[in-house]
Parts: structure tokens; C-alpha cells; sequence
DNA sequence: GAGGCCGCCATACGCACGTATAGGCGCCGG
DNA sequence: CCGGCGCCTATACGTGCGTATGGCGGCCTC
């Protein structure tokens, strides 16, 4: 069985596939993207508003948000910001029948993947939405990595994590000793521990995680 | 060809200031621009077409460009490239009087600051440009750091950068020599003569660099 | 051809690192 | 209440690291 984070039990969520979720209040439209879509064996989930999409759960696969600007109660755009308030970071591409420049751009600017005037080819929504996907799998998989370094941080008791700080800012152990006003020998056994649960198998490892992990040195701050 | 970044005499451009290059082929929007800039302090260069442009060496402060979508002989979006390709990295503002949506997405894919339909208010033209400003100077402030330290590593010797790759994958002396075929002591004294010439404290910098460098472990290649 | 740079190796010393062994203190939850 | 954990310290040993000293050969350039 494929495990990707931390799935709950038999929803009928695809395991293995790419899902793209449409919200348009238009049925004729939400009708004719999901059979573009499930042309090109895409898993599709349509919505005529946006409150209906925030009820389910975002998917666990790479996917990617299909939005029409115009959305009952609420602009595309705003609710865009509202998702990634909302701690949901899937790419969005926009569609509009009336749009104009400054609202193209300023979707682009809060990062919208594509924004299409409608109407648009279908050829082109395809390819948006490919590009989406592609990028959601890439920070899927660079995620995915940082959860598991996160966990392992957060495991470390709160002298081991200064200690590491140290160590990965280029200090000596007896330097460390002195910064926090240990013996050298306590810092080394915090620095060992660091390491172990770290997973760290040398030095240059470390300070890789620390770097990712955004741990900087103590002393300039 | 545009060089950036190696000055060659004396111009009349200004040391401490901010640049804002401006081109359109109408005399009074590049007046009335000009005279908008420079009411906020900026120095402002005119020019009417895109091969004057190129004619002058690129400002060596932090600066944006300011194009019109229509210029004389060629699109502003492919100019946008063209520059590009000739490693002027400068941010780009587009205005534009008869532009459409499907322009104005390409143009921020490519990676435009802004696009600005005419007419636009004075306001958004200057936010636009000093966000594209600042963002030109965190540019160079990181590319400043990064050619330092490129010049550094283009002073070590090919044996130096080898045994530099090992140290920062974090293999120990004795594994590096196994893995090139030297004996430790040699390994010891390359490894030294690395760490003086990128001017390395401590080993965390040396693998801080190496990451920035792009200095991958020779085992997975 | 002589000097300079690079590369290679050896012995040796001082220091740093990692860990094992052993002990003491305070806190918390079973 | 006691065991477990976090935290601190000490002595001691083995190993790794950095460099100094000294020596050898190859290549290039002046």
C-alpha cells in the first residue's frame, strides 16, 4: 500500500494519480472541463462554489485549482488568498469572461500559475494545468523532506538544539562552552545527541540541516 | 554587447543613486516620465528605441527598466528576452496602451515586475518601479557575494576543488584518499590549502560555500 | 637551465573530537 | 515514592585533524 504522509483510511481518493479541481457556479462549463480533463487521465472534482470546496479535504496527490474569477459570493482572487491563508498552497490557475490587465496581473502576482480569458483553447488549459501539477509534485517531494527533518529537530531538547546552533555556526566545543558557560565536555555530549537524533552522519550533514532548517548563528542575534 | 558589471571609464553615472531606464518611442510620454522620476530623486535615462538601448553599457546601480509593449521593429516581450539572453538581468515594468491578457500573463511569466495599462496612475508607475529597484538591489547584493566567492574557488587547484567536494560531503581524510587513490597526509594538506584559499574558518563555512556553489558529493555522479 | 608552482609522501607534535564510565541534581508522572 | 529523563560535570582513551619540517619529481615560463 502506498503511504504518501499520513492517510487516514478508504476514502475514493485516487492513490496514484493527479487530480484537478474546478470551482465554476457555470454547470455547462464545470461538465466540459471535467471531460477535458478526464480525457487526459486526470482525476477531477467539480465545485460550484468555493464554500463547497473548503467543506472537503484539499487531495493528497499533486493537483492543482481550476478558478473562474467571477465566484458566488467572493472574487477569485481573494478567495485565492483565502486558501493560502488557509495553509492550502496548491498551485491556482485563473479563467475570466470579463477580466482585465490589472486584475491578470495581480493574479500573477500573488502567484498564479496561468490566468486564461475565456474563451480559451482547450490545448492551453491542458498545458496550464500540467504545469501546475508539475510544480505541486515538486513541493510535494521538497515537503515532504522538510516534514522529516522538522520531526527530527523538534525531537532534540532545547540545549541540544543551541549547542547545534553553535556547532553549525563553525565553533569549536570549547568556544561553545564558554558562549553558554558550560564545561566542554557537557557540550560535547549535547553535540553528540544532536547528531544521533539528528541522523546526522557527519558534520557537513548537520550543517546542511541546519541550513534548511534556517538555524543560524546565535551570536548575531 | 552589453557588458554588466565591469564598468570601463569614466561615465556620467551617478555612484550612490538609482536608475530608472525608460524606453518609448513618444518623445512626450518619455518627457513626462522622466520629469515624474526624477521629482522622487531617481536618475532617469531616455531612450526611443531598443537598439539605443543596447548602444549604451547597462547601469551599474540599482535599476529597472520602464518598456513600452510596442516598440519600434520588435515586441517589447521579445526585447524582455532578448535581454535575457544577453545576461542584462535588470527587472522589467511593462505599459502598454492597446494590450490584452493573454500579453500581459506571458509577460509576467517571463518575469515582468509589473504591467501597466495606460492610462495608469503616477502612483502605480512609482510603486512599481521602486519595488523593481529594490528587488534589482537585493540582486546584486547576492550576486556580489556569489562572484566573490566564485573567484575564490576558480583560485583553487583541480586536486583542491576534488578533495573539497569529499570534505563537504562530509567523508573523513582517510576515506578521501581511499576513494582518489592518495595517502592521507597528501589529502590533509590539499584539504588546508582549500580551506585558506575560500578563506574558510571552520569546515561548516567551507560546506555553507560549497552548498552555495553548488559543490555536489563525487560518489553520486 | 633555474625558479616557481603543483603534486605527492613521510614523521611527528599538539589539539580537537567522540565516547565510555561514573557520579550528582532537579523535575515529573506513574 | 521512585524511576526516568534532562542536565551538568569529571577522568580517560582512542582517533581524527592541522600543520611544521623535509624531501622527491614533473611541468612551465622566464
Amino acid at each position: 500500500m502506498i503511504r504518501q504522509g499520513g492517510k487516514v483510511s478508504g476514502g475514493d481518493e485516487p492513490a496514484d494519480k493527479r487530480v484537478v479541481v474546478v470551482v465554476d457556479d457555470d454547470a455547462g462549463i464545470r461538465a466540459s472541463l471535467g471531460s477535458l480533463f478526464r480525457s487526459v487521465d486526470l482525476h477531477v472534482e467539480l465545485f460550484g462554489s468555493p464554500a463547497d470546496l473548503l467543506a472537503r479535504p484539499a487531495p493528497d496527490v499533486p493537483s492543482c485549482i481550476v478558478l473562474d474569477v467571477r465566484l458566488p459570493g467572493i472574487s477569485g482572487l481573494d478567495f485565492q488568498q483565502q486558501l493560502a491563508a488557509a495553509g492550502v498552497h496548491l498551485p491556482v490557475i485563473f479563467m475570466t469572461g470579463h477580466g482585465d490587465i490589472p486584475m491578470s496581473v495581480r493574479a500573477m502576482k500573488a502567484g498564479a500559475v496561468d490566468f486564461l480569458a475565456k474563451p480559451f483553447r482547450d490545448q492551453d488549459m491542458l498545458d496550464a494545468v500540467m504545469s501546475a501539477i508539475e510544480r505541486d509534485a515538486l513541493r510535494r517531494r521538497e515537503l515532504a523532506a522538510e516534514t522529516d527533518l522538522k520531526a527530527r529537530y523538534a525531537a532534540l531538547t532545547a540545549r541540544e538544539r543551541e549547542v547545534m546552533s553553535y556547532v553549525t555556526a563553525g565553533l569549536m566545543n570549547k568556544q561553545i562552552a564558554g558562549e553558554i558557560g558550560l564545561s566542554e565536555i557537557t557540550v560535547k555530549i549535547h553535540r553528540g545527541s544532536a547528531m544521533r537524533k539528528m541522523n546526522a552522519k557527519s558534520l557537513a550533514e548537520l550543517v546542511r540541516m541546519a541550513q534548511a532548517l534556517g538555524v543560524t548563528d546565535p551570536r548575531s542575534s
